[in-house]
DNA sequence: AAAAGTGATTACATCTTGTGTAATCATGAC
DNA sequence: GTCATGATTACACAAGATGTAATCACTTTT
């Protein structure tokens, strides 16, 4: 007989994802998740530095798939193709499967300006991190930047897409029409040579 | 004579800013603040809904000007070349001339997680503003947020290159660098049509 | 000029988040 | 069988944040 019930991780998301979708984020206590799955405050803290990291368990995982894609890609390709490519794999690996969960849990990210922050703080360190891994496989470390941050873009815009409601078309799938959207909006350098007849 | 000494915000903004940069943020408490500013703890709250406020006094004028100056622009222009027009007005009319300040200031946000995330919310903040100012003008709404979002990427490379040690070209000049180099990093759709010869 | 109202500040109490530290005790290793 | 491990708990406490009512120089009203 096991001294306590196993999953206790597993108990707070739960408990915790539940009751900020009941009555909201900050109508929420630690105290009542704890209470829900059964634990202690201190227990809570122990496995999330803060409240709002209990929401947030997957993004670590998330950021290992993508800088692992990014060390397998294709030595040749350009460091945004190499980034795009990444996301496409890991589109595929962590979100089109679970698409109603992933909706759900971040309507309740958005719903909240505290979460929406922390949200940020992901994708600002994800970013960061692309970038490292692009300038581990050498290059312009400037440039790295630059297509790290436009891949993020391209997949922040592809995901507002795919989480709109009536939406089906796969996450991998767009996420080149959000590159091509960049590319419409940006359009032409005045100053770039003449394309190939 | 005046009950109390005038420029309360201003005298905890300061203090705020001395004793982050001296001790760091996490270890500065709000006991510390209103100590050396005079005041009491519950008049700091009054003024900044939270600690980390009292560094972005100047981010909703900030705001401001940008969504006047886009609001101002000219009806026919791309709706990119609106938004870019407003960065490099506002560039000189808040950056250029205290850039030792704007420099110390981001130093001591950039030294602190929960500091950078309430940064990059006032970041994504403006940019859902600019997108509703592009939105007011008229015109599609996916392309309104798109202009914004490019716009504010291309606003991040510049500031990044202008608190850079040593950089002395000025903002307004280094946003076009910024967005040149987005248009190298996406290069080219090759669904494009030919550019005229 | 007296009275009444305004608004920034303060005093006090309280809730919530987050941390430090030591104790508990089933499980698995030796 | 003994021992080390490690997840959980108990307890105390610092710090952030909020609600409420009181204060009182200054301004407006009468």
């Amino acid at each position: 007989m096991p001294r306590w019930k196993p999953g206790a991780v597993d108990r707070l998301q739960a408990a915790a994802l539940e009751l900020f979708d009941e009555q909201g984020f900050e109508r929420t206590t630690v105290a009542e998740i704890v209470q829900r799955a059964g634990l202690t405050q201190r227990t809570f803290f122990n496995h999330f530095s803060d409240k709002r990291e209990v929401l947030f368990g997957l993004s670590s995982e998330l950021q290992q798939e993508i800088i692992g894609e990014i060390a397998a890609g294709d030595e040749a390709l350009p460091p945004l193709d190499v980034v795009m490519r990444a996301l496409e794999a890991v589109a595929d690996k962590m979100f089109e499967h679970r698409r109603a969960v992933v909706r759900h849990r971040y309507a309740v990210i958005a719903a909240n300006p505290e979460l929406l922050e922390r949200e940020l703080g992901k994708h600002a360190a994800l970013t960061e991190a692309i970038a490292a891994a692009l300038r581990a496989r050498g290059g312009d470390p400037e440039a790295a930047y630059l297509a790290a941050s436009v891949a993020m873009l391209a997949q922040q815009v592809a995901f507002r897409a795919w989480t709109r409601p009536g939406e089906t078309r796969a996450l991998r799938d767009l996420l080149p029409e959000a590159l091509s959207s960049l590319r419409a909006t940006l359009g032409h350098d005045p100053e770039a040579p003449p394309l190939p007849a």
